[in-house]
DNA sequence: GCAAAAGTGTTGTCCTTACACCCATGC
DNA sequence: GCATGGGTGTAAGGACAACACTTTTGC
C-alpha cells in the first residue's frame, strides 16, 4: 500500500463524485460492526437479537449492528453499539471476523466486522428501545436475516474455543456463583456433559476461585458454596494459564 | 441493522456528495486488504515485504496490500493481491483480523483486513515488479511502516497458534521433505527447540506422512528419508486431528 | 423420609518428557 | 577415520477419565 493506493483512492473518489446523484448501489464500500452479545441466564447460554426491519427480511431476527462513523475507531463503534443496547461499557469485547461478500447486504456494499461480547444478564437491564430486543437461547437460533446466521455460527464456534483457552466464562456469571453454575455454563457453551468431580478438581487445582463462605439461598436441596473468580491472581499468573481441556 | 442503517446510509451519502470536491480526508471509509505472506526457505521462516513509497515512511518496509474494489468480495481482494505478487492462486489463505483505528493511515481513513498466507518458496518465483519485494527472516522484522508491525505481530502469533491446531506447516514445505525439514519448520515458527525422537514419534503416530522411499541428495552427512503429507487421509480424518502440543 | 443436588478420593490409562547409543554418508 | 546429522526405545511422572457413596437441605 503506498502511492499505488493513493492513486486508487483519488480515482475512486473522482468516479464516486460523478455517480453520486442519489441513493445508488455502487457508490463504494460501507463499513459496519455487528455485535454478538452472549449472556447466561436460567442456566442457559443466550444471545441478544432484534427483529430485522428490512422488508426483505421481515419477521426474521438479526444481530445488533450499526455503521461505523468515519471519525470513529473500529473498536469504538463496537463499544458504542453495545452501550446503546445494554448500557454497558466495561465488558469483554473481542473482534471475531470480518464478512465482506459483495451481496451480503441488500442495500448496497456493506462490509461488517463482527464483535463478540459476554455480559452478565443479571447485572444489566436491557435498553429495550425497539424491535423486540430479546435474549434467545443459542440452541434456537436459526435462519437469521442477512448473513447473520453465518456470523453467529462463526462467533459461537469462536466462543467455544476461546472459553477453553481463557477464563472468559466468568464474564457471563454473577459475581457470586456456585460450582454448579460454573459447570452449567461450560456445559451450555460447549454442549457437553461433564463429570462433576473432575470438573471441581480441575477448577480447584487452578486455585483461582475464592471461597466466599456463603451458601446458596432458597434452593430446594442442599445449598452449595458460593465463589468468586480471582481476577487479580489470574492477571499476575496469566502466563501459567494453560487452558481448560474437557 | 435495518431502517436505521438505511437512514444513516442515505444521510452519509448526501453529506458526502456535498463535500466531495477533491481529495479530502473525511470522505468516508476506505477498505483495504494486507497480506502477510509467510514462506520457509534456508531452514528459516520468512515473510514477504516491500518498501513503502509513502514519503512519511520512506525507507521502511511494509506489507503487501491494496484497496478492495467495490464490486469485489473481500476474500477475492486478498487472493488478488497474493496472485499479483507471487503468481499463486491455489494456496492457503486465511483472514486474521481487521485494523481500524482512525489514524492508522496518513492518506485518510483506511480500514484494513489482514490475511495470512503460507506458501512454498521453492515452487514459485516472485513477480518482483517493484519496490524491492523480498523475503525477510521473521526474526528481523521490526519497525514496519504504518501499523504494519502490529499487524505482522498479530498474524505471527496467530500462525504460531494455528500451526499447532492444524497441519498448516505442510503448505510451507516442498512436496517432498525430510523429518529434519519438518522439525526445523516447527522450531522456526514456534521459536523453540524440540527433542528429535519425541518429534518423530509424534508425527509417525499420527500416521499422516507417506514414506516416499527416497533419500535426500547431496547432503554432507547420512541422508534422511523423504516424506509427503497425506492430505487425502487428513481430509477424511479431520475430526480426529486434535492438534500438536509441544 | 424422600427427593435433589452437594461434596468427596482412588485407580488405571495414556500422553509427555527426558535421555544415549549406533548408523550411514561425504570428505 | 572423522564429522555430521539420521535413526531408534525405554522408563518415570503427570494429567485425564471413570466411577459410588455419604451429606445437607426443603418439602
Amino acid at each position: 500500500m503506498a502511492s499505488k493506493e493513493n492513486n486508487n483512492e483519488i480515482q475512486r473518489l473522482k468516479s464516486r463524485q460523478a455517480t453520486l446523484s442519489g441513493f445508488e448501489k455502487n457508490y463504494g464500500i460501507e463499513l459496519s460492526v455487528d455485535c454478538i452479545i452472549f449472556g447466561f441466564d436460567e442456566q442457559k447460554l443466550k444471545v441478544l437479537l432484534i427483529r430485522s426491519d428490512l422488508k426483505k427480511y421481515s419477521g426474521k431476527w438479526s444481530l445488533l449492528g450499526d455503521l461505523v462513523f468515519p471519525s470513529e475507531d473500529l473498536d469504538a463503534a463496537a463499544y458504542r453499539v453495545l452501550k446503546q443496547r445494554t448500557g454497558l461499557s466495561d465488558v469483554y469485547l473481542e473482534q471475531v471476523s470480518t464478512f465482506g461478500t459483495v451481496s451480503r447486504h441488500p442495500a448496497g456494499r456493506v462490509v461488517t466486522v463482527a464483535y463478540c461480547s459476554l455480559i452478565n444478564v443479571q447485572h444489566h437491564k436491557l435498553n429495550i428501545l425497539d424491535n423486540e430486543l430479546h435474549w434467545h437461547d443459542v440452541k434456537s437460533v436459526t435462519d437469521l436475516a442477512f448473513d447473520h446466521q453465518q456470523i453467529f455460527d462463526t462467533c459461537f464456534k469462536q466462543l467455544q474455543k476461546r472459553v477453553q483457552e481463557h477464563p472468559l466464562g466468568f464474564n457471563l456469571l454473577p459475581k457470586k456463583f456456585s460450582l454448579r453454575d460454573l459447570q452449567n455454563l461450560y456445559e451450555s457453551i460447549l454442549d457437553v456433559t461433564l463429570d462433576r468431580r473432575n470438573f471441581r478438581k480441575k477448577f480447584f487445582s487452578m486455585d483461582l476461585l475464592i471461597d466466599l463462605d456463603e451458601m446458596e439461598q432458597d434452593v430446594p436441596h442442599r445449598p452449595g458454596k458460593l465463589y468468586k473468580f480471582n481476577f487479580e491472581k489470574y492477571g499476575k499468573k496469566k502466563k501459567s494459564w494453560v487452558g481448560i481441556d474437557f
